[in-house]
DNA sequence: TTGGAATGTCAACAAGACTGACGTAAAATG
DNA sequence: CATTTTACGTCAGTCTTGTTGACATTCCAA
């Protein structure tokens, strides 16, 4: 038997509680996306086009592989995204130095300036919901996010933390 | 000029902070549909046929059009899945005594026991989050999330909390 | 009775994911 | 030096899930 203290520290683990979680998951992926979405469009790219950017974007100079185990696609997947952002030159390759078998990319001006678009149209929405959340409730959506992700990503996204 | 406080209390905006806003959506939303996924492939059932079952066991006897605005797909994309799921009796149609031309749609046994199934492991991960997190935080990251749906959607998470 | 709403269905198509197989270049290793 | 492994690219084919467009059916309501 529980008493009266321990039941309410509880409370958030009712299964109603994690429902509301999993559908404001759903419906706020949906928002996530809808902004950059909406401008990709009109440049028939799509999300897998934005992820490259945007990663590319936050490590300069990633090799191909990398890229790979940040996004968990496979190689084919990416290497079609790829392919048209070069070809459009968004993204410039310079083999590697060290180890020529590597490419690493690069995002050229054009390519900034979409990350720039995209990023920004991301960040607007992002900023509102934390403006009207408050510095409290961010700092606990970010710690339930880390949490919910699977180990070795959540090592990804610290990594990218401090880089 | 801003004073030291305002700087502090607007350090949850910066660019950074959303930066690891954004990626944490995307990181754990990975891990929010893993769970799932791995069952869906033994029964080579996709993310489409989960968000349906899910929210048919939420509103049982929802009609068509209902399903339709919360899922936010088109209706012969829906119809697919709805055949499908309807075809290995997982989920059952009546056709409404108001309204003929409607269908309400119910979850068979067998579609509660599948959707009891994903919830389940998707509600494991869920839970472990929050149990990390804690109260408060999970208070934040739920009022964050709602800040960050569509409008629409957001009344849409509503409607859903209260039935 | 006629218009419109709710639903279903057929066809065609595209993005973006997958697997498998193969090729090439270059680094690493025995 | 020969062999193996790694990094990357590419071709081919498949699957899921989304899209549009066109058309049929049913039936409520004005």
């Amino acid at each position: 038997m529980q008493n009266d203290r321990s039941r309410e520290s509880l409370l958030f683990l009712t299964d109603e509680q994690l429902r509301q979680g999993i559908e404001g998951m759903f419906f706020a992926y949906r928002g996530f996306t809808a902004d950059p979405d909406r401008i990709l469009e009109k440049y028939n790219y799509g999300r897998a086009h934005h992820r490259a950017l945007h990663f590319i974007n936050r490590v300069p100079g990633t090799n191909v592989n990398n890229l790979l185990s940040i996004l968990g696609v496979t190689k084919q997947s990416l290497n079609r995204v790829l392919r048209t952002l070069i070809d459009h030159e968004l993204v410039s390759l310079r083999i590697g130095t060290k180890d020529r078998r590597e490419r690493h990319l690069y995002l050229t001006e054009s390519g900034k300036s979409l990350e720039k678009q995209l990023s920004t149209a991301q960040s607007h929405r992002m900023r509102e919901a934390y403006r009207q959340a408050g510095p409290d409730d961010v700092a606990g959506f970010k710690q339930v996010l880390e949490a919910m992700m699977d180990p070795k990503l959540q090592v990804t996204y610290k990594k990218l933390r401090v880089s």
